[in-house]
DNA sequence: CTTAAAGTTGACCAAATGGTCAACTACTTT
DNA sequence: AAAGTAGTTGACCATTTGGTCAACTTTAAG
């Protein structure tokens, strides 16, 4: 995929616009759409008309640029592999535990906040077994996991961590981080706020960082 | 609601059963099979005939205990909620933080491996804008949470518990809890399981519980 | 035993929806 | 400027699916 997601909206005033131009903005837009369709909807409750409208398109016309509904789902959820591989904080048994472990709740969270519409299909295909994101789950994810979890526990062994078992320790840093973007509706209700304002991602952060290196013994 | 999804096979045996038998019976079993379909196809990716033959039964049997697909939903959510409501720990000014909160956790997290299903419904709920769960989540819930979180900002104002941000807690218990639910699918995995064993709850609490009270600044 | 009520079920229908297509317009290239 | 390529779009179709219904069987009541 050649083209992105931002700023969609630079194009929209030129009238004469090159074929490649036209391609990249409306693969872009309809991509969009689609990531809101498919969060609110779910896959099977998401309809190409509604893709559509949301992007300003006729419904023939998101055909024409994604082969069916199942090709441009899993369009959709590339970007959320290529995002969550961006978040690989480099971790060592030569790191220093509290760094390493304050980047990556800072870097989760940030994602979080940044795009909570991927994080919501996310989770919404692994509640539902994840079927789509398999080869991913099974392999990317936890080759990953497994391998951080074992230098966790050389820390631990060097007594540099509190953290006996240090995959709980990661499933807590992820529950903990995602879920400002999956329960969004949930939590700005709480927040009682319309919507997530500036300062909440620095709320959350100055919370969440010391709560969890106390609860690792670090500092 | 008068019957119970508890032991479903009990009246399979019998040949003659009352009618109050049959009634209490069928739709136990039905809910049951509409809160799996749902939980793994989502609202519209469910069918009638799915979760008819889910039930052994045929669909217009389905239709006759409940009315449309929205209503059978709905009956499914009552489920839920009613078992939050059974997970609200007493929570005073008076009462000893460390006792109060080690118990809360270890309720959510019982609920969470005794009703995996129950929990990802509600997810995919919240995440889709919760349009079922507006009246729940923006009166019931919300007056449990802010209360709850006076009571803690009292206690922080006492001296008795190292949380300056309550609400940011009550997120995080909730994420930690709830995620073993919501995320068993890469969790197991995670495990290299194929499902979660009898321990795994305990090992979750082991974790959990230690962390989280060393995070709030107890014990 | 008779009558009514409750429960069962295959067959059917109308609406929604994913996907196709052919006609058309707008760009690009030589 | 002509021919070819890319993009646009309304109309259409096949399939899926929620929901109905009328005929039928089983249980309950008098």
């Amino acid at each position: 995929m050649t083209f992105t997601t931002d700023d969609l909206s630079t194009l929209d005033n030129d009238i004469h616009r090159s074929q490649q131009d036209i391609r990249a903005h409306n693969q872009a837009v309809i991509l969009k759409a689609a990531e809101e369709e498919f969060v609110l909807k779910s896959f099977r409750g998401a309809t190409m008309q509604g893709i559509a409208d949301r992007a300003g398109l006729p419904k023939a016309n998101v055909h024409y640029y994604f082969k069916n509904k199942k090709n441009l789902y899993e369009k959709v959820l590339r970007a959320i592999i290529e995002e969550w591989n961006e978040g690989l904080v480099t971790m060592t048994v030569d790191s220093d535990p509290k760094t390493v472990i304050e980047k990556f709740v800072r870097t989760k969270l940030h994602q979080a906040f940044a795009h909570p519409n991927r994080h919501k299909l996310f989770a919404l295909e692994v509640i539902g077994g994840a079927p789509h994101l398999h080869d991913f789950m099974s392999h990317t994810m936890q080759d990953w996991a497994l391998d951080k979890v074992e230098v966790m526990k050389t820390w631990h062994q060097q007594g540099k961590i509190g953290i006996k078992d240090p995959l709980q320790l990661l499933i807590l840093i992820w529950a903990t981080t995602q879920r400002y973007a999956e329960f969004e509706t949930e939590i700005v209700g709480l927040l009682q706020k319309q919507a997530y304002e500036e300062n909440d991602e620095a709320r959350a952060a100055e919370f969440l960082i010391p709560f969890i290196l106390r609860g690792c013994g670090l500092e």
